[in-house]
DNA sequence: CCTACATCCTCTAGCGACTAGAGGTGCAAG
DNA sequence: CTTGCACCTCTAGTCGCTAGAGGATGTAGG
């Protein structure tokens, strides 16, 4: 068993090495034991845990979501409907989410468009921006 | 001309009563004058000012752009490509995110799905947190 | 005029999820 | 033995607000 060092562990799980610290000192990953010299040494089940975390990061799951997963993960004997809950729960806001971007997307593209590359005083980006009543939506 | 308060301009530009203090504060809106009491009194030009920050704002636009668009805005005589670049550059932006939303909805569904309310041991959710290959995707 | 109450004021601290930097120690290669 | 990188802890900063304390002002009713 040879000792993993912290870097080692960041470029294996694509965690960053201040975050793998900050990771424990949140609590999200145990502490790790320690060399001789007070450097972490870490074992492979937390580089698979860092993963676990980077990707559900990625997903864009928030800490406290990942916290629960984690648990979950943890005991295996548990019903897994939290944690399809927790997914479920993301997917209705990604999907909010997405139709917002494509409205907004328009919106963008109208202002862009529009823009002649003039003077300020006939840019459609400033005006669409000034007055929100020139939209082509409406936010919520 | 009579005096327009704090919350009333909040009320008319649909950003928040401590929100434009803080937009004040960072010099995004220009100290306005007082009442006796040192009460802040706005003129109209506020409003649509704080209006226009806050459709930026709902667009993603971050501070520092929208502070561009505004010098530009007071300066009608200069070409608006800057105003474009960053609506642009924005447009891009939301056009990488909306595919990055597109995978993770895919990457999402096969979770749920894949979900069949049993045990944690045989989530898929978890399943494919814990290991990316699974995934429809992949991340750049 | 007095009181009640909403609104205003300044100031500081907190949020999430890191990131950056200072100042110091450990360790392996040449 | 020295060079130089990787590691350590700690604090403070990032962004764009938001919340709260503790107090002053403004307004409407009695």
């Amino acid at each position: 068993m040879k000792k993993i060092t912290i870097g080692e562990a960041a470029r294996r799980s694509g965690v960053k090495v201040p975050t793998v610290r900050y990771y424990e000192s949140i609590g999200l990953l145990a502490a790790p034991s320690r060399s001789e010299g007070n450097q972490r040494s870490f074992e492979p089940a937390d580089i698979s845990r860092l993963a676990f975390i980077r990707h559900a990061r990625e997903l864009g799951f928030e800490i406290d979501a990942i916290r629960t997963l984690l648990t979950l993960q943890d005991d295996p004997n548990q019903s897994c409907a939290s944690a399809d809950a927790i997914a479920k729960a993301r997917l209705v806001e990604v999907e909010q989410r997405i139709r917002s971007l494509m409205a907004l997307k328009a919106e963008l593209e109208t202002m862009v468009e529009g823009c002649g590359h003039g003077r300020v005083d006939q840019c459609r980006v400033i005006e669409v921006l000034a007055d929100h009543g020139q939209c082509t939506h409406s936010h919520h």
